[in-house]
DNA sequence: TGCATAAATGCATAATAACGCATGTATGCA
DNA sequence: TGCATACATGCGTTATTATGCATTTATGCA
């Protein structure tokens, strides 16, 4: 398992951004992460988006091939956060976070995340996916 | 041949935004009309991306058809614009503009396109596709 | 040192999307 | 009214991508 600081400016196309955020599950991980601000580990992600672990691995892996995302492992758990401090990107996350919730769902995403973030201690995620069901497979 | 003024708010999902932008033909296209903050005909398209018609026609389709673009038809020629004034279009558009351009592939697109503007009569289009092996087929 | 657990991935399948070729549609002009 | 032309599109092919199932890898703890 090894994690990449991509170098931006010159090994990224610009359509491979905009494709990382083609899919509906990736634009709701990265609007959740410009929402608040905050870093995530997985399983915190499966507990807010409802989604089966092994998709959503695949989708952070997607968007940190793109260098949206950049991880950090800490024991056994990776945190994700936004890669921040590239104007085209942080203008990307601005447009992200104006962007309208038409039907609530991002809402639901949001305080799904905001309660599974208490259940941090001292900062840090000490436990699994609270959602069973998601654990392994499919809801 | 219909044009549509896509309600963006209420029906455009924010991955289909992006979706749209997933293709470099495409990006292309918007890069160069938020670069130039003109509207632009489809054979003016083709002379300054040296890409054929039908590939321009279908990609423009499109990003029409995601709410980036709108169309105004006059005559035998349709004008291609962006659509603006939606808040995480505009943010959208700025960060197309703060896109690097490593290859400098786009300052080309950018100088073919000015050129090609100058053969504009009044500001409007007079001539087709000055590219004679692109108005029908490949390169 | 073995077990529980957070995260990653190989594989097969299904869905999607881009492309080239050719043709169709619509508009203006002689 | 017929022709030239700006633009649109149906079709078949190919390439890419998302998904689910199952398994593997890697880390901490008893």
């Amino acid at each position: 398992m090894r994690y990449y600081a991509f170098m931006h400016t010159v090994q990224v196309k610009p359509q491979e951004i905009f494709q990382a955020l083609a899919d509906p599950t990736r634009v709701r991980i990265v609007r959740l992460l410009a929402e608040t601000g905050e870093e995530s580990c997985l399983c915190e992600l499966v507990d807010s988006l409802l989604e089966p672990q092994y998709k959503l691995s695949r989708h952070v892996k997607v968007l940190r091939q793109a260098g949206l995302l950049s991880a950090v492992k800490e024991g056994r758990w990776v945190y994700h956060r936004l890669v921040e401090g590239i104007p085209y990107l942080d203008r990307l996350y601005e447009a992200l976070r104006l962007l309208p919730d038409v039907d609530g769902g991002f809402a639901h995403d949001v305080e799904r995340f905001r309660q599974r973030m208490c259940l941090r201690e001292d900062g840090r995620c000490r436990i699994g996916i609270q959602t069973p069901e998601l654990a392994a497979g499919g809801e």
